[in-house]
DNA sequence: GCGTATATATCGCCTATCGATATATCGACG
DNA sequence: CGTCGATATATCGATAGGCGATATATACGC
């Protein structure tokens, strides 16, 4: 090893990281940035932010809230918060299923 | 619910896909293939398939095995199985995480 | 008034995904 | 024995989306 730890591309999936942010309640962009960073302990690039908002906006996952001096919140619709449970589960069911195969304990 | 479930696009990470379905045991292309459409419900193309196997194996996280008739067996290899584990580790607590803050009893 | 943090927006590069297509072999079946 | 569908791998072109850099503007501390 060369001393720089491996980072073999992980999982990234911006679009989720966002969603997840916002399930906490509502966020603005630069908020999601920040909740996101800290959780995940890599920053999201600005583009990669605000372009995902805008898709999710139009997919109708999220929807804007009333601008409050220079922030433009956002929130989950009811619709994105069905979606992402949906997703989070199947999620955790593949991991799970993984990590049994991979012979670890369950969690 | 109206009959068609919606597909916002979904996470997908086909090289996850692929690592997990390995992690079952050492498998062919044309196998992975088969073994992730059953898992996920939709087929991965070979385009997807073969490419993301080479860089896999470039990665070192997968190794080929001798071919036997026509098929390529891969399996793999431990720091694949390693970087594996890390990941849906992280993946598993995201969802959790995620689940939680929507409101969702624990799995 | 100056620098830093907050906040949003946009541009271009580049990689990976996807669907389509090509090729070849095998087994079943009439 | 001929052909049809399943098995199996390979490759191509189009495109979307992630990423980093950059721009702009305001608020706040000092």
């Amino acid at each position: 090893m060369t001393g720089k730890a491996p980072e073999f591309g992980r999982f990234a999936e911006p679009s989720l990281l966002i969603l997840v942010s916002l399930s906490d309640g509502p966020k603005h962009g630069y908020a999601i940035m920040h909740d996101v960073e800290s959780g995940t302990g890599r920053p999201m690039g600005a583009g990669t932010l605000y372009a995902a908002l805008v898709r999710l906006e139009e997919l109708g996952l999220i929807e804007a809230l009333p601008q409050v001096d220079r922030r433009r919140p956002y929130r989950l619709t009811a619709v994105g918060a069905a979606n992402l449970a949906e997703q989070l589960r199947g999620l955790s069911k593949f991991a799970k299923q993984g990590l049994r195969q991979l012979g670890e304990p369950a969690p």
